[in-house]
DNA sequence: GATCCACATTGATCTAGATCAACGGACGTT
DNA sequence: AACGTCCGTTGATCTAGATCAATGTGGATC
């Protein structure tokens, strides 16, 4: 089946966006989607860099590994995000989908050819960057200097921030609640700590009711000003 | 005095070595030359963005701090570096000088407005923040997950490479003697550390025979396989 | 519904690195 | 030369979070 652009889920989210009709046809043709399944890799740390790709559907992390396993998930990916490395010829990181997922590849050199005939496309990908850049940056204060307390109410912060863009979260008032797609393990390499104190600091916030487990994978954010009062400068005591 | 794009030291190091004569002379009139003396900051976290620039003397450094004053280094500036947040209305870090340095700076609508007219521009701009990129996340691995030898040992590796370009290092041989552009407590807030573990861990190495230190702000690399090895996966044993 | 299995929680103990504290050495000023 | 200041080193102690070790728990399979 040949993969259409034009109604494709994310045309209107990833950097196509920055394409006009003509140029989606040009572009549709350098394409194929691929179907990933969960745990599956698409791109291995040290590889050459072949490939580039947009999300369309499912969640990736990237990953930067020690030789005795010790692992740091350094982003996730959503619908609609761009996975690569462009002009650059190794890949740093692995990409591994977290869940079953649907990705729209192109070879990095036809990628790359396409990105300099587009400079509009070219933007995107630089604004993305730039924003993706930030982000990370971010986390280089949380892994250096914040507390596990810390650490884990800034995440359940951003988390509840990003899933809201996309279907998987419901607000309503003061109410979030959100399914993270991943399990403890993951969220301790996010955070550089080990699934034992990030299950403890959680079971620490509900027990303060500032936020509920429904279940493993779901949270409810209960007090979001405290939770940002903690992770902010853990000006936290439980009472 | 005006400044002169075409004499300008990083003319072909910067991003501006993807203009023609005729545009440096056009982007000649966007930019002054600005002196910052050591310790006086350029952009400060939080705020607006309203400038760009490109580092043409000197070292800067870019941090994150929380409110406490818990303070992260998350990046470093050197000649040709770019400075700044283009395309985006706030500035996430400070950016400090950390020796007397000059930058030329632009306003931030006009740089913006200047790149999109000229899409080598942005394609330089592109490539070196997808290198950024790169180096950020690598440090989200050491940050998250590397051990204070291996951080330090990551770290001299690294200056050794980047000082290497610049004009502050020798290189003879295995012999490698490069001075650091600051203290010990920068060398700590870049590594997530203290003070007291970096100066205990430099002097471990000293120790054994792996590095020396002539004096605070010189190192110099005796065997980089070892230092390799410990920064990897610290596979080292005092003897 | 019983069994299994992967994953999460909880508890007890250990340790790397932080914190607290003293000391030392280089440099600049009088 | 004597003094003070700024940094870095070294030592002693403390603690947040890691590690080690059981113990729950929910969902899939038969």
């Amino acid at each position: 089946m040949l993969s259409n652009c034009e109604q494709c889920v994310v045309r209107n989210k990833s950097i196509c966006s920055a394409l006009d009709p003509d140029e989606l046809i040009a572009i549709n043709r350098l394409t194929r989607k691929v179907a990933i399944k969960a745990g599956q890799a698409l791109i291995w740390e040290g590889d050459d860099s072949l490939i580039v790709a947009n999300v369309v559907e499912g969640a990736f992390k990237l990953t930067s590994s020690l030789e005795d396993g010790r692992e740091q998930i350094i982003g996730l990916l959503y619908p609609s995000d761009f996975v690569g490395r462009p002009f650059g010829d190794k890949n740093e990181y692995s990409v591994t989908a977290l869940a079953d997922s649907k990705v729209c590849v192109f070879s990095r050199s036809d990628f790359d050819e396409f990105v300099r005939e587009h400079p509009d496309l070219e933007h995107k990908l630089l604004q993305r960057t730039l924003t993706e850049l930030d982000r990370v940056r971010r986390s280089m204060l949380l892994l250096g200097r914040k507390t596990a307390a810390e650490r884990v109410a800034s995440f359940l912060l951003e988390m509840s921030e990003r899933l809201a863009d996309s279907s998987c979260s419901v607000v309503g008032g003061n109410l979030q609640l959100f399914a993270l797609p991943f399990g403890r393990q993951q969220v301790a390499d996010i955070l550089g700590l080990t699934i034992e104190t990030v299950s403890r600091q959680l079971t620490q916030l509900k027990k303060n009711d500032v936020i509920a487990l429904p279940d493993h994978r779901n949270v409810q954010i209960l007090d979001a000003g405290r939770l940002q009062d903690i992770a902010d400068a853990g000006a936290f005591t439980a009472h």
